[in-house]
DNA sequence: AGCACGCCGACT
DNA sequence: GTCGGCGTGCTC
């Protein structure tokens, strides 16, 4: 065997920048994308064939130990995207593999047969008479009569333990491929003429194509998804729908099940057990199931007939993987699309100004649907000044009247902080120290039901101090006000009204929030207090008043994605409330009632205030103008984060990239590490790409580098 | 990331 | 005198 194909390169599941060459095994054919089980440093390790190359000279090889798979355990397609990513936001091959597959393949499970598709009669039962004892065997028989085959999941379950006997008799059998898909259920809602039209556009598209669906909430966006992919699923093809958090899913898989049949819809999720999720990747990879809802990493589940991609809430900053591979599920799905020549629909109401650039730009074509789906009025929007109002709490007089107001009314009141806990902060009231987590330059958080100081960006917990660390003073106080103490105000002003906080605090486990959710839409009168939990998927058609509380916490953030965020959580928010007969208002309680952007969210449409933020971007350079990458260290001394970031600043190709920083991060002490970043802008995503591409082997080599901990952040979101 | 090797504090 | 702290270096 000649030098050029006695080696095989392998992307070892390591978070290392490199690939690693093995001896040929001992037997078993070789394809690029099928794991194998090599011997890596002290262990072994799941690597993925990438290919054939010619041996390294000056190392002696260890040989692939077992090859795992009989094909390559993603399609090609798939194959190129995770290369794809891998490669855009500079991420290890291997790692970003490893992030793609179900846990149980990724440590080397061999992928679970099928379970077969249905059954049907045998062919010698199907002609003979009816001469099936018992009164089930009978209903088995008369139902496979009649459908013809039965998928699995369609069998009653009384009848499963006859099927098992019935198979092992022999007149019954299993089928394994797909039968022709049935007819779905025909759509219980009237599209109105936006809807047919966005459908009807959606239906025709051929090949690669990207939409942006910008409907107002309650415009019936999902019923668009639902109409659209119909025909496809109709003929057998498959389609997926990614979502931005698993709090939303429960409707939506009810929904397209209740649609197009059960078995043929199934979610995928983290809350699901590695066996289950492996089970449902499997079998969606034989093609049983036609439409899978999943949160980011459901794009790379394998799909053989995949005819269309929805990217439900496309704004959503939960697409954006905040550690390891920090990739966006909506920008590979777009990806994805192109690989696979589909039609790919973004949809949102309040569409991230990425999106509306990139529609603007003619890159996607735009879709509208301006009126609510129900004809409901949208949410009336007030702006509450806060000058001079009483506050307690957090709330101020006039929103506690207009709450009294709603209640006795008999409607349900919804206030939105976004800060859990009793009080963001805790100083001393003589020396105005605050308490600050030792291992993070962040204030500790008050939660007074547990009597617990806490730290909300590590794990760190300690009691009320029982002194100043600083001045020995005994009084220490609360600042700033949690969703714990709107609460508690809010039980002392309406003794009689139920009440539900919903934050990560007061609700545990996977159902406590669809239990919190039932239990609100059968009260009347009651009010509602919750962090972002509350602005994603649930309506409440009870809610006739929306408070938002801490407007300007948006305001003032040295985030330049806050407003942005600000602009699309009131719109959200405000899109749970009210239904046809009982229109609802929003009240904005604001210290800076002139606020251009609140004076443009006021008038309640969503366009021109983003239209404005786009254009401060534009002028400010920053994204979509432009790409934005950071490189960020963090190390236990800073000066060393420093060094390093230095260093790296001064090799960058100056032609194609302008650097600022090093600057401190947003929390510039976290879980006891120093932390900065230098921010590289380009003019467009191709320079950043070249750029990133010269530049990041350089600064790797860096000595300064070995003694940081760096991460590249291509297109970032968060700016934390 | 693991997992080793390697040089300085509190224990039998 | 040892057990073990995690700093540094390597993995075909």
């Amino acid at each position: 065997m000649s030098d050029e194909t006695s080696c095989i390169q392998v992307a070892v599941m390591v978070p290392l920048r490199r690939v690693f060459s093995y001896a040929l095994p001992a037997e078993g054919h070789l394809q690029p994308g099928m794991r194998v089980r090599v011997p890596f440093g002290k262990g072994k390790r799941v690597g993925i064939v990438l290919g054939y190359a010619s041996c390294p000279p000056d190392v002696t090889l260890k040989a692939i130990e077992q090859v795992l798979d009989a094909h390559p355990i993603l399609p090609i397609a798939l194959q190129q995207l995770i290369h794809f990513g891998a490669a855009y936001y500079h991420h290890p091959l291997g790692d970003a593999w490893a992030t793609a597959l179900p846990t149980l393949l990724r440590q080397g499970r061999s992928l679970p047969k099928p379970t077969p598709w249905g059954y049907r009669l045998s062919a010698t039962e199907a002609q003979t008479a009816p001469r099936q004892p018992g009164k089930l065997q009978q209903a088995l028989r008369e139902l496979l009569v009649i459908t013809g085959v039965v998928p699995e999941a369609e069998i009653p379950k009384e009848l499963r333990h006859i099927l098992r006997q019935a198979i092992r008799k022999g007149w019954i059998e299993a089928v394994a491929e797909v039968t022709l898909p049935k007819q779905g259920v025909p759509s219980p809602h009237r599209l109105n003429a936006e809807q047919e039209s966005a459908v009807t556009q959606l239906r025709m598209a051929k090949g690669f194509k990207a939409w942006l669906l910008e409907g107002v909430t309650g415009s019936g966006k999902t019923e668009v998804y639902l109409e659209a992919i119909r025909p496809h699923l109709e003929s057998g093809a498959q389609a997926l729908i990614l979502v931005p958090e698993i709090g939303l899913t429960p409707q939506l898989v009810e929904r397209c099940q209740a649609r197009f049949g059960e078995h043929r819809v199934a979610a995928l999720h983290s809350a699901q057990g590695d066996g289950e999720r492996l089970r449902i990747w499997a079998a969606a990879a034989a093609g049983q199931i036609q439409v899978i809802i999943g949160t980011r990493s459901a794009l790379f589940v394998p799909l053989p007939r995949l005819a269309m991609i929805i990217v439900d809430e496309e704004h959503d900053p939960s697409f954006k993987q905040q550690n390891g591979w920090h990739y966006s599920a909506r920008d590979l799905a777009i990806q994805r699309a192109r690989l696979e020549n589909i039609p790919i629909v973004l949809g949102s109401a309040t569409p991230s100004l990425e999106s509306l650039y990139n529609a603007q730009k003619g890159r996607y074509q735009h879709l509208e649907l301006r009126q609510r789906a129900t004809s409901a009025d949208l949410p009336k929007m007030t702006i509450l000044p806060l000058r001079r109002e009483n506050l307690q709490g957090g709330i101020s007089s006039t929103l506690l009247t207009a709450c009294k107001e709603t209640l006795e009314a008999g409607n349900q009141v919804l206030l939105f902080l976004n800060r859990r806990g009793y009080a963001p902060a805790v100083l001393c009231h003589d020396c105005g120290h605050v308490v600050q987590c030792p291992r993070c330059s962040a204030p500790m958080t008050w939660h007074r039901q547990q009597e617990r100081l806490r730290c909300h960006h590590c794990s760190h917990e300690s009691r009320w101090p029982p002194a100043c660390p600083v001045c020995r003073s005994a009084v220490l106080i609360t600042v700033g006000q949690g969703t714990e103490q709107l609460e508690e105000v809010l039980r002392q002003r309406f003794p009689q009204t139920p009440i539900w906080r919903i934050d990560r605090d007061a609700l545990h486990g996977r159902d406590a929030l669809a239990t919190a959710v039932s239990d609100i839409h059968r009260n009347r009168a009651a009010i509602l207090v919750g962090t972002q939990m509350l602005a994603k998927g649930h309506h409440f058609p009870a809610v006739t008043l929306v408070g938002i509380i801490n407007t300007d916490q948006g305001l003032f953030s040295a985030d330049f994605r806050a407003p942005e965020r600000l602009l699309q959580t009131v719109l959200q928010v405000a899109g749970r409330a009210g239904r046809e007969e009982r229109p609802g208002r929003v009240i904005l309680q604001t210290h800076l009632p002139e606020h251009p952007l609140l004076q443009s969210l006021a008038q309640g449409d969503y366009r021109p205030p983003a239209q404005a933020l786009l254009d401060e971007r534009r002028a400010a350079g920053l994204p979509p103008f432009g790409a934005l990458t950071l490189l960020r260290a963090e190390a236990h001394q800073r000066c060393r984060v420093d060094e390093f970031l230095k260093a790296a600043g001064q090799c960058a190709p100056p032609a194609l990239v302008e650097i600022s920083g090093p600057t401190p991060s947003l929390m510039e002490r976290r879980a006891g590490f120093e932390r900065a970043e230098l921010w590289i802008q380009a003019p467009g995503r191709a320079q950043m790409q070249k750029a990133l591409k010269l530049w990041l082997p350089q600064f790797a080599e860096l000595h300064s580098a070995k003694n940081v901990r760096w991460t590249l952040d291509v297109d970032p979101l968060l700016i934390t």
